[in-house]
Order: C-alpha cells, then structure tokens, then sequence
DNA sequence: TTTAAGATGCCC
DNA sequence: GGCATCTTAAAC
C-alpha cells in the first residue's frame, strides 16, 4: 500500500469527503500496522456552517490548521475522546472533512488490546471517538500530512455504494443541521449510530 | 474569573 | 440518564 498524491485532495470538500470513502487509512507503528477502509465522513465547510469549528472564519489555535492546505491532519479533543480530519479545501478556507467510522483491515487484535477487552465486534471503529483509540491516533498528529508516513491515506480504494445523509451530533446548528453532508457506505456495519 | 456547551462513548 | 474532562465563547 503506498501513500496518496497530496494533490488528490484539492477537490472540493464534498467531493473530497465522498471520495475518501473506500480508501484505507494506515498506521504504521513499530508494534506493527494498524490499518481500515474509511467507510463514513463527514464534511465541514467552515464559514458557512454553523456546525464547523471554523464557522465566521473563527481562527484559534484549535482551528488554525484548517485554514492551511488540503490535506493536514486536524485532531481535536471531543470531551474524553480525540476525532480526527482530513483538511479541505483552498489554503485560507477551513473547511475539513471527519472521519466517522472505518473497517478493520490490518492489525485487529492490536485495535481490540487498544479499545479493551469489553468492547465487540463492529463497536470497535463504528464511531469517530473509537476509530481514533482503535488506530491509535493522538493529538500528536495534529498538522501532519495524510500522504506521509507513519500515518497515512491509501492511493487506491476499493469501491462501494455510497448514501447520504444529514450530519450526526449537531443541534442547535439552525439550516446546517439539514444539510446532507454526511456519506457512508451502504450496509456496511461499521457505520456509526444516528443520534 | 467562572460557567456552559459541544462534530462522543461508556456505564448505570 | 449521568458523567468524564478539553477547548472556546460569553457571561459576570
């Protein structure tokens, strides 16, 4: 598996989040390589989306890696959890797409160690919370790039049915809350629940 | 300076 | 339904 061009992801951020679905994330650590098929995303189009950290252009040091180019890593902590996003869009527009769920490929047992003993089955990648901790993804990454290793995105996807939806989580987001920003593959269990 | 609200997930 | 506990904004 080699990593992707970096000029792949200057597309639009739509397109970019439907586009990434199939592709495989991977993490090459020195225990060994964690790797998933990204199978659900979601996408933030920051000044216009009352749902996006970056809504009115709000620049923080949270939000300052989405307004550099397509492409970065931006992770940020949710409560206890860290959820991880792909950059999108041109440089000086924030726009990102999530990551909500994947498909284990390689290294399941290490992802079961790291999610814990307790949790089975599709429960362990079927949300953007539990992806990260599965693939081991800390804050450590953030501003990395998704074409270089030892965390990356793959050149090649495997295709699939794709649906969308509205996107899951947000409330009090006015029109933004309807928009269908939301993509994933069909009957695939590892989609994350609707709230 | 303090408080409330999340792009969540696990436990009760 | 509660709670953990990090960032940000808005209330004091």
């Amino acid at each position: 598996m080699q990593p992707i061009e970096p000029s792949f992801f200057n597309i639009s951020t739509l397109e970019l989040a439907e586009k990434l679905i199939g592709h495989v994330i991977i993490h090459e650590l020195p225990s060994g390589i964690l790797s998933g098929r990204i199978i659900e995303t979601e996408a933030y189009q920051g000044p216009e989306d009352r749902a996006a950290h970056s809504f009115n252009n709000r620049r923080t040091p949270r939000t300052e890696i989405m307004f550099h180019k397509a492409g970065h890593v931006y992770t940020y902590q949710m409560h206890t959890h860290t959820l991880v996003n792909v950059v999108a869009g041109p440089v000086g527009v924030p726009h990102a797409v999530l990551i909500r769920a994947i498909e284990p490929q390689t290294g399941i047992e290490q992802m079961q160690k790291n999610r814990g003993p307790m949790i089975t089955k599709h429960n362990l990648t079927n949300g953007p919370g539990k992806l990260t901790q599965a693939l081991a993804i800390s804050m450590d990454y953030y501003g990395h790039h998704w074409s270089q290793r030892p965390l990356y995105i793959s050149n090649k996807a495997s295709t699939a049915e794709i649906e969308r939806s509205p996107r899951v989580g947000i409330r009090n987001t006015g029109d933004a809350a309807s928009y269908l920003w939301r993509f994933f593959e069909k009957n695939n269990p590892y989609v994350s629940k609707f709230r």
